[in-house]
DNA sequence: AATCAGGTCAACCGCGCGTCC
DNA sequence: TGGACGCGCGGTTGACCTGAT
């Protein structure tokens, strides 16, 4: 049908956002609001796109955003989360106050990946890799077919159904999701997660208190019920 | 000092979903 | 009921940074 563009590209910016758009939005947000994210960029006075300043705001101008290294409870919420309810970077971010999706995507990709690799974890599925005595094969559907994965994992689900049976309960979203048991897999071996390969927080960077994970999981696991 | 490779992250793009008419 | 529209999401890109050679 052919989809009309989100808005008129011709002579609108693009790119890196200056300091004085940022003002400009920043000021204009906090006096008005964002009533309509499209009319937004006309009525600040900006060449943008309604989606860019969106964007702008919610990944940097946002006064509540926290900057700098996700702390290690936070990763572990991260990692928690994505075992259950995979790549829905907003749904993760909701429950880290501070947090944007954008930033943890990028941090998932960039760190948590490899670092779940080097703890022998496939970040995919939150499987026990497979030894590595070939390359593995090439991506083995695993991403298509989480539940594969799943059923492998039937024996360690047992295992940590005291710790899980609390969370997993209350997830009833979504065809794959709820039978997504992957994170059981995750707890295994997450005893064994490895703070030394963590990058060392220090104690001013720490912004948050460390403990929302579990009553923020619950509530928004029982938000999905 | 220069070059290269790999890592990081802000920003863009396209699609799906929900809402409205 | 179905099309148009706006918003939000997730994947991807590309510029910049940093460390190795």
């Amino acid at each position: 049908m052919g989809r009309k563009p989100c808005c008129q590209k011709v002579g609108l910016k693009k790119g890196a956002w200056t300091a004085e758009e940022d003002n400009k939005l920043k000021n204009f947000i906090l006096t008005n609001g964002h009533c309509c994210w499209r009319a937004l960029p006309k009525l600040a006075g900006l060449l943008r796109c309604g989606k860019s300043c969106r964007l702008r705001w919610t990944n940097y101008l946002r006064p509540d955003l926290k900057r700098g290294f996700l702390s290690e409870d936070e990763e572990k919420i991260v990692i928690d989360l994505h075992a259950k309810l995979g790549n829905r970077w907003s749904k993760i971010a909701s429950h880290l106050p501070g947090r944007t999706d954008n930033e943890i995507k990028n941090h998932w990709n960039t760190h948590i990946k490899k670092k779940l690799r080097n703890m022998g974890i496939d970040p995919l599925v939150h499987n026990p890799l497979p030894p590595t005595t070939t390359t593995p094969p090439p991506l083995q559907e695993q991403t298509q077919n989480p539940v594969a994965g799943q059923e492998l994992l039937s024996d360690s689900v047992d295992q940590n159904k005291e710790t899980e049976t609390s969370m997993q309960s209350t997830i009833t979203e979504g065809k794959d999701e709820d039978k997504n048991m992957a994170s059981s897999s995750l707890m295994e071996v997450s005893n064994e997660f490895c703070i030394d390969e963590t990058p060392v927080i220090l104690p001013h960077e720490i912004l948050v208190p460390s403990s929302p994970s579990s009553s923020y999981i619950l509530e928004d696991l029982q938000c999905l019920t």
